[in-house]
DNA sequence: CTGAATCCGACCAGATACTG
DNA sequence: CAGTATCTGGTCGGATTCAG
C-alpha cells in the first residue's frame, strides 16, 4: 500500500498529480466539507451494509442525535448521494439507501478505513514519541 | 434489533466489507477527524507536492492562518504523517515534508479528489434539484 | 415512527500582537 | 523567517420539546 513513489518532489500517483488545477484544491473542499461531519460518513457505512429506516439507523450509530441524523440524511439526499423512500403505512416508515454515487463514496471512505486501520498503530506510536519528548521536556 | 447486518451482504466493495468489526466504526474517525479540520488536507496536498517551507506553504495556501498553519503541521508532525527539518542558518529554515506513510495518505486524498471532480457537477445538480423542489414551494 | 424547532454549550478557526 | 499567545466570533453538535 505504501508509495512506491521513489522521487519525494514528484506526484505520488499517476492518474492524478493531485494538482492538476496549479494551486488549486480543485474541490477537495467540497467532498471534505461533507466528509468531514462528525456523523456523515458513519451513516454512509451504515448504509453501505444495506438500506436503513430511521430508527436503524439512530440505533445502529450511537451517540448520534436526532437532530443529527435528520441533519445529515438530508444533506445526503440533498447531495444526490441517498434516496428516502417513504412507504405509506401506519406508522410510517422511511427508508434511505445509496444512490450509485453514494454507493461509489463509499467505496472511497471503505479505502479510507483500510488505511486507517493500518496505520492507527503507527500513528499512536508516533504520537506517544511526539508527547514524550516535547511534552516531558 | 440487535444485528439486522446478518441478512444483508449488499456490500459495494470485495476488499473491505466496511464493517469487519461489526458495529464498530473501526478507526475511520480517526482518520475523519485529522482529514475534517479545514487544513490539513491542504497541507498534505501542497507537501505531496515536495518539501516545503513554513513560508512557502503560508503563500501555497491562501487565506490560511499562521496560527492554523503552525497548528496544522505540527499535529501532522505529531502524528507521524510529516518531518519537520531545521537547518541552522541564519534566518532560521525549517522544512517540512511528508513521511512515508504521510505519502501513503495523500494517495487517498488524491483518491478523494478525483471523486471529488467526477461527481462534483453531479451533487451540484441534485443540490439544485432538490433546493428547486423544497425550497421554492 | 419520523422527523422539525429551539435553546445552549463547546470547539474550531481568524485576527492581531508579540517573540526568537 | 518561523513561529507563539490571546481574544473573539461563528459554527457544530447535544438535549429537549413539539408535530405529523
Amino acid at each position: 500500500m505504501s508509495g512506491p513513489n521513489t522521487a519525494v518532489g514528484s506526484q505520488v500517483n499517476g492518474g492524478t498529480p493531485l494538482g492538476p488545477c496549479g494551486d488549486d484544491d480543485c474541490g477537495i473542499r467540497d467532498v471534505l466539507d461533507r466528509l468531514g461531519d462528525r456523523w456523515t460518513v458513519l451513516v454512509v457505512v451504515e448504509l453501505a451494509k444495506g438500506s436503513r429506516r430511521y430508527g436503524e439507523l439512530e440505533r445502529a450509530i450511537p451517540g448520534i442525535s436526532q437532530r443529527m441524523l435528520s441533519l445529515t440524511t438530508k444533506r445526503l439526499c440533498r447531495d444526490g448521494l441517498t434516496e428516502r423512500i417513504v412507504h405509506p403505512t401506519l406508522p410510517p416508515q422511511v427508508e434511505y439507501r445509496l444512490t450509485p454515487m453514494g454507493r461509489s463514496l463509499s467505496v472511497m471512505i471503505s479505502a479510507l478505513a483500510d488505511w486507517s486501520r493500518e496505520n492507527k498503530a503507527a500513528i499512536a506510536e508516533a504520537r506517544a514519541r511526539w508527547d514524550g519528548s516535547v511534552g516531558t521536556a
